[in-house]
DNA sequence: CTGTTAGCGCCTTCAT
DNA sequence: ATGAAGGCGCTAACAG
């Protein structure tokens, strides 16, 4: 029914491991016999089979990827950039959601280590023991990539969380902006939420401002909890002049929520956050932000990866990718 | 170094037969044995080797899912619905981009297949008969996910895209509209183009009213594109009342632009298109929209797909999902 | 340049 | 309930 190397060499008048040698490109196969192999191929309709190869290889040339939600663009854009590079290189994506949940996140890079990937790419969760206990147990190279673990042993790639949100509340703080408030993320995520608040903090110290409690809430990242933290804002005694928020999703809802009370964005409050998602351009006014490079998170970590899988010698496996403010027309000087 | 099945049929003193059979949830272990075997299992660190068991039973409970592009919203969220179902199915998910570019539809299709895949999904792109070629030199089940081939012979998971065009035209005809101008998308897809399309130009015929080439423009799907028709329309002599879009995010393009122009929406100019993406919901005024059931789209095919491989009968294998207008605040009757 | 021969790690009858 | 043995389809030395 399927037909096999053996069927083809049978077809060419050779024996099998020159089908196989022509199969891989393999230089020593006289031009004449790649010729009748090729045609033998065509004529059977003979498709490698890359399990028995793998197994026979050890090597599969597909990568893992555990991603916590695919339907976050900020994450898409990442797998896009990861996708992109894994293809240049000939890798295949097995990708696995795994919704922030740890349990998951575990059984999935276990399944993907029983399908003997080549390399596991763990994108933007919480790193705990555990996780490094299961990476531990690879034999394959593994990069963290959106997310680092806390004592930046493994090999990854992220943007400096902590200085992206201190840059922004400085620049909020040169356009003369003191009541600066944050919608920030739970203070258990490492990254976008505990790293951001740290920058938001020291930005105000620098400055000599004291933080006052009332100025942050805790959102959930959805466009929803931003107006919800906004709302809140407006209905204080004394009303922030700038908001600044973890993510962008929620800084489009809490500029939404402050047009609904009748407010402008920016005449009466600016708002300014970070991510760069797509969105940020789209809204009225535009979104003043600082970029996070996503794809090129992607891209770099695969790169990484590659690096790793090659067994290739490589400088700095702890990557932080630049983060770059983005001026557009959510804040103003006060 | 690895340690395979036959290592763990040593350390708990039994056969690998039985090793595979408690591995696999065979029943016809004592448990006693059973106990033993896991106790060695643990004490090893055995991990399966899915490779060797894909080449052995022929089956690698992995799906392939050829996706047009991971970084865009619609396709995400499709990809979101299958990788749900495929992990309650407990089947894993390779995802290749293939940029809605034909040669690498096709090659993907095939190293998918070489990888041997038990089931083939391909997401939204136009379905030539090359495409038709490959699939059926597929010895595995393959669906059509959100688009399906011309003469409906593929099984498939997809909305009336005429139908969901039409039924948004009639609701702008309903609230008094007259001249209703259309963002379309290229002609040459067959559905987010062509089928919407139709189904704009047949309302305005079931309504009487001829269709004027000066009211149709042809989008890239890019906020930008929809800027630009709308920004084209505001320009005419006899400046249209609404505005239809082929999708939602040309659709918040042109309602960016109107408000740009000094105009606004739904006052002078009522918007409305198709898709319901989230953002839908986070731009001022909220979009109207026909919302087509992304998520459902991935689930079914993907449900579909597992029958299919499962050889379970499945009464219709061209399933068309229902799409329902959402009534938000971007249209008024005029 | 080409063929022979062992496996790769596991599943699966077929016996026992 | 358990074991023995023969592949699954291919790669990778090793000869020649």
């Amino acid at each position: 029914m399927t037909v096999t190397i053996y069927d083809v060499a049978r077809e060419a008048g050779v024996s099998m491991a020159t089908v196989s040698r022509v199969v891989n490109n393999n230089p020593n196969v006289k031009p004449q016999t790649r010729k009748k192999v090729f045609e033998a191929i065509e004529r059977l309709g003979y498709r490698p089979n890359a399990v028995a190869r793998g197994l026979a290889s050890k090597k599969t040339t597909t990568v893992g990827v555990v991603i916590p939600d695919i339907s976050n663009p900020i994450f898409a854009e990442v797998a896009r950039g990861i996708e992109d590079i894994a293809n240049m290189y000939h890798y295949n994506i097995i990708l696995c959601n795994a919704d922030k949940r740890k349990e998951k996140e575990i059984r999935v890079i276990n399944t993907l280590l029983e399908k003997q990937v080549d390399g596991l790419l763990f994108m933007g969760g919480i790193v705990t023991d555990e996780h490094l206990q299961a990476f531990k147990t690879s034999s394959v190279p593994v990069v963290l990539c959106a997310t680092a673990d806390e004592k930046k042993t493994m090999p990854s790639v992220d943007i400096d969380h902590e200085g992206a949100a201190f840059d922004a509340v400085s620049e909020l703080l040169r356009e003369g902006h003191r009541d600066i408030a944050m919608i920030s993320g739970t203070l258990q995520d490492p990254a976008n939420g505990y790293a951001r608040y740290q920058g938001y903090k020291r930005a105000l110290e620098t400055a000599g401002i004291a933080v006052r409690e009332e100025l942050v809430r805790v959102g959930n990242y959805r466009y929803e909890s931003g107006m919800e933290a906004a709302g809140y804002f407006l209905g204080l005694a004394k009303r922030p002049t700038a908001i600044f928020s973890a993510t962008d999703e929620m800084a489009i809802g809490a500029i939404h929520a402050i047009q609904d009370a009748g407010l402008k964005v920016p005449d009466d409050v600016s708002v300014m956050s970070i991510d760069n998602i797509r969105m940020a351009s789209m809204v009225r006014p535009q979104l003043t932000t600082v970029a996070q490079p996503m794809y090129d998170i992607g891209a770099v970590s695969m790169r990484l990866l590659t690096k790793l899988m090659n067994k290739d010698s490589v400088e700095q496996s702890q990557v932080v990718l630049p983060h770059e403010i983005i001026h557009r027309k959510s804040t103003r000087s006060v």
